[in-house]
DNA sequence: ATGAAAGCGCTAACAT
DNA sequence: ATGTTAGCGCTTTCAT
């Protein structure tokens, strides 16, 4: 059982009484002053013999090994998609995503920095031409990001902005979510108002005090928040829900995971949307269960930030002279209206008006 | 603006006035003659210039570079898991999973042998020490997978058993899934028996072949096959459980998605599964729908299948001499009784005993 | 106890 | 129109 090798540019060499350089001149379509018939011959044999590039040694020799570094965790629709934009966009460009993720494994890796930094290193000893990474956490800064910063190698962020680093970063406009979200459940004359938040997760935070600052800028609105993973999520919001008193009419919950288990505490109550009170979700991912079809929901586009992250990528890596003002990306979410959120139910809407009245006469 | 070259053994040994072999034996644990006071000062400096080896370099010199091929579509819960099984089993064993993935893509890369044939070559230009396939065809080894076989680099395949080769394979034992399946209807005393599958999905046809000879060898009982991807598949079941006459009494759905499906139809006749049918669906997908939290289904170990593979891939690479007979290793699903499943109900039972006189009567 | 030299496959500058 | 040479970072064998 021989072990047949890889062919090399020598062999092609060998085989055509040439040397290496004309062989690799002529596939690599440098210095094009070769005879016609070589070229022929060479092009001939590469294929003959199966001739691929030796990456590792292209690298060697100072140049680029074609290779991203990706490390994003492996959780949810979201992320999912965006590796997936990275991947057939690197692809396209001759570049192979090197993806590892860095959510909780099973055994001994326990989630924490050191098994981000172990993932860098592995990386980092491939030579990849650069980063496109998602940390799990906001003070990653110290652990691993400085050492891919003081090797000047090219850093992309994806989802999870550090403040204090000047890298690229590609991810969701927040603002712009919460905004709207709040925009609209107030256009449609909503007052009392409710978000269902993740306080752990610095996105949901953002969108969470977006909607907030909208709601607090229209007079006669009241909104509450409520932290998905607090004590007795469910058992608090059918409290709130029960109540007609404190029944909100409008309810912006930060992902769609969290609306439809909103809307299954709802109907727990014979309560539905937009019957009883508006909802809205974020994220426009397509679960299977029927309650999603009807769910309105924010499209954040994760293939095209996973696209614009793999853009700003090859941009650094191709750029001749290192770039110095990071390019920062917001993609506005767009709002997907699929029918649960419509105008205040009436008995709710003539109560809103009493309190206004008496607002009117209290203010001085 | 310095780029800061990453630190090299030349580096570390100028810095001390020694050579490159003394540095690499002494950080390779080779040749243990040095004196301690070199191996410290050594140590030292490879610490404080944050030495990193060069994978390149040593995969040139002949050696691993310690980087897995990986080829498997992102696609679903079950293939999720098994690379995130593999993933994780590598990185304990200092080797890297270099991912990509082979399912459709957006733009160009539209999915035919021709993308995972550039996928291929992409990883066998960067000298992976192996490969872990999932093909996303039965007939691709004409393809590429001889190329990989040619050059006799390690090849373990996941999921998706190609015949005609010898190479390792990992995967679930569809005919124990569906023996178990069927055997279970059995025992509870079902005899009109359906079969949604997906007539596409080699693995899903064995499921289905094993759960049609099991009920087969039953006397009395029998089972139609309904394709998910058929025409009008809701409409058929629709009509099929609406007649109390043609109602099957028992359910086997192939993966769980197909399980979700049939109970909204069920749903929408005011059928609810143990009550006037058991079902049983296969994958043990946690789907965010309620309905799933009750469905009878089977635990692939989708996790355990991918640290399998890695384990598999992990033997040969490090192998001194290749191995000649492939490794099979088929992982039994095993049975998650949620409670989906339950005895004949009363009526259907009366006519089955009725059918069964009859038998006896009008058999020879 | 340490060093010298060769070579892995490739490219780029510099001959001929 | 083609060849020579040097070197990328590392390991291994054979000196000293």
């Amino acid at each position: 059982m021989k072990k047949s090798k890889p062919a090399t540019l020598q062999m092609i060499a060998n085989e055509l009484g040439v040397t290496v350089t004309t062989v690799s001149c002529i596939l690599n379509n440098k210095g094009g002053t070769y005879a016609e018939a070589t070229r022929q011959k060479v092009l001939e044999t590469a294929a003959k013999f199966k001739y691929r590039p030796n990456v590792l040694a292209h690298g060697m020799r100072g140049g680029k090994t074609h290779s991203a570094g990706v490390m994003i965790r492996n959780q949810g629709y979201f992320l999912n998609r965006v590796i997936n934009g990275i991947h057939d966009t690197l692809l396209n460009h001759q570049t192979l995503m090197l993806l590892a993720w860095n959510d909780r494994n099973h055994h001994q890796l326990d989630w924490n920095p050191e098994v981000e930094k172990l993932i860098v290193h592995h990386l980092l000893d491939r030579r990849v031409d650069g980063f496109i990474l998602c940390s799990s956490s906001e003070n990653f800064d110290q652990c691993y990001v400085s050492e891919i910063l003081e090797r000047h190698v090219p850093l992309v962020l994806v989802d999870r902005e550090l403040k204090s680093l000047n890298a690229d970063f590609i991810g969701t406009d927040n603002v712009v979510g919460g905004e709207v979200a709040a925009r609209h459940l107030l256009d449609l004359g909503h007052r009392q108002l409710l978000c269902c938040s993740l306080q752990q997760c610095s996105n949901a935070v953002a969108r969470q005090e977006a909607f907030d600052r909208m709601v607090g800028d229209c007079a006669g609105a009241t909104t509450q928040t409520l932290d998905f993973f607090g004590e007795d999520f469910h058992e608090v919001l059918a409290g709130i829900l029960k109540n007609p008193e404190t029944r909100p009419t409008g309810i912006f919950c930060i992902n769609d995971y969290v609306a439809l288990r909103v809307l299954e505490v709802a109907n727990r109550l014979e309560l539905s949307a937009p019957r009883d009170f508006s909802i809205i979700g974020f994220g426009g991912q397509r679960f299977a269960e029927p309650a999603a079809m009807n769910l309105s929901t924010f499209d954040q586009y994760p293939y095209a930030i996973g696209e614009a992250a793999a853009h700003a990528y090859l941009r650094h890596v191709r750029a001749k002279v290192a770039h110095t003002t990071p390019r920062i990306l917001r993609i506005d979410p767009k709002f997907l209206d699929k029918g649960s959120t419509g105008p205040v139910p009436k008995k709710a809407a003539r109560k809103q008006k009493k309190l206004c009245a008496q607002d009117a006469i209290t203010a001085p």
